[in-house]
DNA sequence: CGGTTAGAGTCGGATAGAATT
DNA sequence: AATTCTATCCGACTTTAACCG
């Protein structure tokens, strides 16, 4: 049995965040290199390894001796396994084949609780990158080479979540739908790239990179531009983003809503306020037009003041001209916050969302071996929305009590009516039913009082 | 001490592409 | 040719230890 896989079972054991520091900062002084490989390879997003449905050893009927048993594989032979599923040398049958191999030959709780995880990118030991690179800053010197290439911007949190953040200073912006695109424009390497929200590198818009790259030239030092990259719809942008053949993305444009000079991105915080920075996107818009003819666009900002009623009434009306134009919502951000590399709440997010009455049609179990095994996994629903037939699932919204409820109810709530909540109505492109985006849980109908 | 936050872990739909059946 | 699986894009929501005024 490995060093790393004590390491992960004492981690599973406590649910104290400070108490699994301890234990990854022992790990660290000692020297325990397996376990920082392992968390590395499996958060880091960029190494995928193509197989997710993953050979489990039935544990019951060995021994602790037995399960514990060094087998006939090595971290080295992982390793290099992991090499070749993430290479793609193995994929299919010969991947699946390979994987059922090393588990079989593998020290069986080394399989189930370490190897396995670190293929389905899941320690499952209530530890990921962040708290892994924490420490490893801290403990510092050799160990910052285990460090797990993370890639972050700025994200939103929801303003319902927020009421009392929605006030002061404000500017505000159209949310737009479609991918959120970061360019990275290099001077020293003249060079123009476009990363996703997850820090996968995006090429399938040369243009935007092009105009950008022109842009470069004139630009005096190098730059972090984030934007969204939006076409007609967003499942339109969708059958263009990612694919590999055939590419078309000339009806996409980049709207840009923020510029942070490119060592301050990195180094995850900007020195200018919002006002400074939107000023200098702002300034630069002709020179966008110009160079692009529309395909870099700057969102514009409203201003307003959440401490008066004028400010207020601005917001909503500037909120319910955006909903009328089709656009997802605005977005409400502090005009003097720095920009910073993690979810914030001086940027806040104010999206409307639908409600239906749909009726139970099935209840499914959680996944094997996760946090919902054994209780309920989530609904089927189904109905009638705005004269159009519904069909979804719905997973989220539930308390835990709820969850082991339904499931040992499930036979009489089928059939019940509950309220879903929802962003809006989605039809797959040769789908015949509807379904819902972003579908929770709200409560029953037909049982009377608000909920169970 | 009570409210807030940060991190982790569930679950959703739609798209394309790879591989198998 | 149809089906299954995986990756990637968009997320919502609950829970809980730890932090903070």
């Amino acid at each position: 049995m490995l060093r790393a896989t004590k390491y992960i079972q004492k981690l599973k054991q406590t649910s104290g965040s400070n108490e699994k520091k301890v234990i990854l900062r022992k790990a660290a002084v000692e020297g325990c290199f397996e376990l920082f490989e392992a968390f590395k390879l499996a958060y880091d997003s960029r190494r995928v390894f193509g197989i997710k449905k993953l050979p489990l050893i039935d544990e019951a009927g060995f021994t602790d001796q037995e399960l514990q048993e060094d087998g006939k594989f090595s971290w080295i032979d992982f390793c290099q396994l992991a090499e070749k599923l993430a290479s793609r040398e193995l994929t299919g049958n010969a991947a699946r084949d390979a994987v059922m191999e090393a588990a079989e030959k593998s020290c069986i709780v080394d399989w189930n609780s370490f190897y396995r995880n670190i293929l389905a990118k899941d320690m499952r030991c209530g530890v990921t990158e962040t708290t892994v690179n924490k420490v490893l800053i801290e403990v510092g010197g050799d160990c910052l080479k285990y460090l797990i290439p993370v890639w972050s911007v700025q994200l939103a949190d929801d303003s319902k979540k927020h009421p009392k953040k929605m006030k002061g200073k404000k500017a505000i912006d159209p949310k737009l739908d479609g991918i959120r695109i970061t360019a990275i424009l290099d001077k020293d390497n003249d060079t123009v790239e476009l990363y996703t929200r997850n820090g996968i590198r995006n090429e399938n818009f040369p243009h935007i990179e092009k105009y950008l790259k022109e842009f470069l030239s004139q630009s005096p030092l190098s730059l972090m531009i984030d934007g969204e990259m939006v076409s007609a719809t967003f499942q339109e942008l969708m059958t263009q983003a990612n694919r590999k053949y055939d590419v078309d993305t000339s009806a996409a444009y980049y709207a840009m809503f923020d510029i942070v000079p490119m060592g301050e991105f990195f180094n995850g915080k900007s020195i200018m306020g919002l006002r400074d920075r939107h000023e200098i996107l702002a300034d630069l818009e002709p020179t966008f037009t110009q160079i692009s003819n529309g395909a870099l666009s700057v969102v514009s900002k409203l201003y307003v003041d959440l401490d008066t009623d004028e400010g207020v009434e601005k917001m909503t009306e500037f909120y319910n001209e955006m909903v009328a134009l089709g656009y997802e919502g605005i977005m409400v951000k502090d005009v003097d916050a720095v920009y910073e590399c993690k979810r914030s709440q001086s940027w806040l997010k104010w999206k409307p969302s639908e409600s239906a009455d749909l009726q139970i049609i099935d209840i499914e179990p959680g996944k094997e071996g996760k946090k919902r095994d054994g209780v309920m996994g989530n609904l089927v629903v189904s109905g009638e929305f705005d004269g159009k037939p519904i069909k979804s699932n719905v997973g989220t919204g539930f308390t835990d009590e709820m969850l082991k409820d339904f499931w040992d109810r499930r036979g009489e709530l089928i059939g019940e009516i509950v309220e879903i909540e929802f962003d809006m109505i989605t039809k797959n492109k040769d789908g015949d039913t509807w379904s819902l985006r972003f579908p929770r849980f709200k409560r029953f109908r037909s049982l009377g009082q608000g909920k169970i």
